[in-house]
DNA sequence: TCCTATGTTCAATGTTTATTGAACTATCGA
DNA sequence: TCGATAGTTCAATAAACATTGAACATAGGA
C-alpha cells in the first residue's frame, strides 16, 4: 500500500480520457477543489474531499483521473497527496483546463460545487 | 419521422453532459467534422458521417448530441441537416468548444479525425 | 404509383460505469 | 505494542452505454 501509483506520461495523455473524467460530477467536483486551493497549496490529500462521497468510492474516482492524467498522487506516510497537472495539460490541450475550470465555476450552483469558504473570485 | 426533435434551451445546457458527449470518439469527431465544414457551410446531414459508424449507431449519437445541445437538427424532406449550436454553447461556456475542438486538432491523427476539407460521402 | 434513398425505432447484446460495504494494509503516535 | 487514522482492495449490484441488424417510416423522382 505504499508505493506510488503508476501515472502517464504527459505524452500519454488522451483527450477523450481527460473529457470523460471531467464528465463526471464527483471528478469535476474534485479538479474544481483542487484547482480553488491551488493559490494556498498546491496539494490536497484525499481526505479532503470526503464530503463529496464515501471512501472507497473517491478511491475509484481518484484512479481514474490519475490514469487519464489530470492529476499526481503523492505518497506520505498514511496520506495520498494529490495534485492537478497544470502544466502537463496545459502542454498537451492549451486552455482547455482552464476553459472547463471556467465554465464549472459558472454553474457552480448548479454543479453543488465548494465554491472555498472566501476564495471566492479574489481578483 | 417528419417532426423537428426537441432540443434543451440556452440555459438548459450542462456541463457534465457536455463533456460526457465529447468524450466519445464517434461523436468528437462528428462534432469536429461539423466545425471544420463550417467555413463552406454550417450544416452537414447524417449521411456526410456514415463513414464514422452504422446508421442506426449515428442516429443514437446523433441524439446525444441533439440532447446534450451540441447541435441543432433541422429537418428538410428525407434529411436533417445539423449544425453546432455555437452561439449558445459560447454563451454558456466561453472559450470550452474552442478549447475542445483545437485539442482534438492537435492530435487529429491519434483521434483518426478526417482533417481534410473532404468529407466522405456515401454514394 | 412504385422504387429508392434517407434516416429512425426497436430489441438484443455485451461492456463499462458508479456505488456500496466489508475486510484489509500501512503508518503514526501514545 | 496497541489503537487510531488514512486509504485501498475486492466482490456484488444496478444502471447506463455503445453497437448491431432488422423492420419501419417518409419524401422525392422515374
Amino acid at each position: 500500500m505504499s508505493r506510488t501509483p503508476p501515472h502517464p506520461t504527459r505524452e500519454q495523455i488522451e483527450l477523450p480520457l481527460v473529457l470523460d473524467c471531467l464528465s463526471d460530477p464527483i471528478r469535476l467536483a474534485i479538479v474544481y477543489q483542487l484547482a480553488q486551493q491551488e493559490r494556498v497549496s498546491s496539494e490536497l490529500c484525499c481526505g479532503d474531499f470526503n464530503g463529496l462521497s464515501g471512501k472507497s468510492n473517491l478511491t475509484y474516482h481518484f484512479a481514474k483521473l490519475r490514469d487519464c492524467g489530470l492529476m499526481q498522487t503523492r505518497v506520505a506516510g498514511t496520506n495520498r497527496f494529490m495534485r492537478l497537472r497544470r502544466e502537463d495539460l496545459e502542454a498537451r490541450f492549451p486552455g482547455l483546463l482552464d476553459a472547463v475550470l471556467k465554465s464549472a465555476a459558472k454553474d457552480a450552483d448548479r454543479l453543488q460545487l465548494i465554491t472555498g469558504c472566501e476564495v471566492v473570485k479574489a481578483e
